[in-house]
DNA sequence: CAATAAATAATTTGATCATATTCTGTGCAA
DNA sequence: TTGCACAGAATATGATCAAATTATTTATTG
C-alpha cells in the first residue's frame, strides 16, 4: 500500500535533504555571520542528525558557494569581498530581468494576487523592524517569480547567488535597520498586472541594483 | 613537522575531493551518457572508495546540476532539453565574454604562449579524431581563460555550465565526429596578443554561439 | 490453454549510524 | 626554537536497516 505521507504531506524526505534545507535557511536568513566557522559535529548536534547527512548537506552548500572549504579541511560561511559583490551584481543584472521577463509571459491573476499578499506582509515586516521576516519574505517574493519563469537552470543559478550575499544582507539589516529599505516591488507588480513584461523586467533590474548597492554600503 | 606532500605534490586531498574530481571528469569528458543511472555503490566500487565520500561527491555534483536526484532517491546523469540548452546558452553568452574581457586585461605573454600550445594540441586532437582528448583540451582552453579573469564567482558559474552540457557534447562528437568541429580560438588568441579585450570578448562570444549550436544540432 | 494481471520473493540500492582512524592546531617542556 | 603529546575535529569504513526494483510465481480470465 502506498505511504500516505507521499501523497498528503510533502513525502518523507531523507535526512540529508532536511538538513540541507535547514542549513540553507540558516545561512540565507541571517543565522550565520560571514566567516563564521561551521563544524560537522556542531551541526549534527544542533540539528539532531548524524554526521553523514550533515556532511552531505555541507558539500552541497559548498558547491553552491555558501560555505567555503578551507585548506585545513574546515568549513566556514563564505565571505563576500567587494569584488565578489560586483561579480554577483553583474550576474544578477542579467539573470533576474530575464527570469522576470519569462515569468511575466505566463503569470496568472492568481499568481499576482499571491505576490501582492507577500509584498504587503513584507512591508509590514519592514515597518515592524522585523529583519528576519523581511529577509524571508523578500527572498520569497523573488523566488516565486523565478518559479513562474519555468527555467530551472537559470533559476538555480540565480537562487544560488542569494546564498552568496545572504549572510551579508543580515549585516546590512543589523547595521542600518530595516526602515530605510526600499524596493521596486510595487512597480514590478504594476507592470505584471498590465502584462508589460519589459516594464516588469526593468523594474526588477532597478530592484536588484538597489539591493546590491545597499549591500555594498553595508559591507564597505 | 609539516607534511611534504603539502608543499611539493598537490597536498594529500581528502578522498571525497578526489572522488569528486574523478566523477566530475567522467561526466565532463563523456564517460557518461545523459540520463544514465549512477549508483553510490557502483561508484564506490569503480573508484575504490567508501560510500560516504562517494555520497559527498554526488551531492556536490547534484548541486551543480550535473547529476539529478530523482524521487526514487536514485541519481542519474542530468539530461539537457532544448529549453535547458537555450538557458545555458543565454547564461554563457553574457558570462564568457565578461570573463574573457577581464582575462584580457591581465594576461601575460607567457599565458598566451601556453594557450597557443593548448590550442595546437587541440587542433591535432581534432585532426586525429580523438574526441576524448578534444573534449579535455577544449575545456582546458576556456578554463584557463576563466582562471586568468580572477573572478571566482563568475568562473564558478561558468564552469558549472560545462557540467550541464558536457554529457551532451559527447553525443555530438559521437554522432558527427570531430573533423567538422570549428572554433574561434585563433581569433581569440589574435585579439589577446593585440591586447584588444573587446575583440577577444567578441571572438569568444562567437565561439560560444557556435558551440551551443553544434550541441543543439546534436541533441535535436 | 494462452495471455494477462496480481502477488510474492529475491536482489539491488540507498540511508543512516557507530566506530576507528587520521589530521590539525596548540600548549608544554626540553 | 624544536620536538612531543594531547584535544578537538574531520575522515572513512563497514554494518545494519529500509526502500525500491526486478524476477518469479501464482492466479484469473477470455
Amino acid at each position: 500500500m502506498m505511504n500516505l505521507d507521499k501523497t498528503l504531506s510533502a513525502a518523507a524526505l531523507p535526512v540529508h535533504e532536511i538538513v540541507y534545507q535547514d542549513l540553507r535557511a540558516l545561512i540565507l536568513f541571517g543565522e550565520f555571520i560571514p566567516g563564521e566557522a561551521v563544524t560537522i559535529q556542531g551541526l549534527a548536534t544542533r540539528l539532531s542528525a548524524g554526521l553523514t547527512p550533515v556532511r552531505e548537506a555541507i558539500r552541497r552548500l559548498t558547491a553552491e558557494g555558501a560555505l567555503s572549504f578551507n585548506d585545513n579541511r574546515r568549513v566556514c560561511v563564505a565571505t563576500l569581498s567587494l569584488k565578489d559583490l560586483e561579480d554577483v551584481s553583474f550576474a544578477r543584472q542579467f539573470l533576474e530581468p530575464k527570469l522576470i521577463f519569462m515569468a511575466a509571459q505566463r503569470i496568472t491573476d492568481q499568481d499576482i494576487a499571491a505576490l501582492i499578499t507577500l509584498d504587503s506582509a513584507l512591508d509590514q515586516a519592514i515597518f515592524r523592524g522585523d529583519a528576519p521576516m523581511y529577509l524571508r519574505l523578500n527572498y520569497q517574493f523573488h523566488h516565486q517569480l523565478y518559479r513562474l519563469a519555468r527555467a530551472p537552470i537559470l533559476s538555480a543559478l540565480t537562487d544560488g547567488l542569494w546564498l552568496r550575499f545572504g549572510p551579508s544582507l543580515r549585516i546590512v539589516c543589523g547595521r542600518l535597520g530595516t526602515l530605510h529599505l526600499v524596493d521596486q516591488h510595487k512597480e514590478t507588480l504594476l507592470a505584471l498586472k498590465a502584462g508589460d513584461a519589459q516594464a516588469a523586467s526593468d523594474a526588477i533590474l532597478q530592484d536588484v541594483l538597489q539591493g546590491m548597492e545597499q549591500i555594498r554600503l553595508g559591507i564597505a
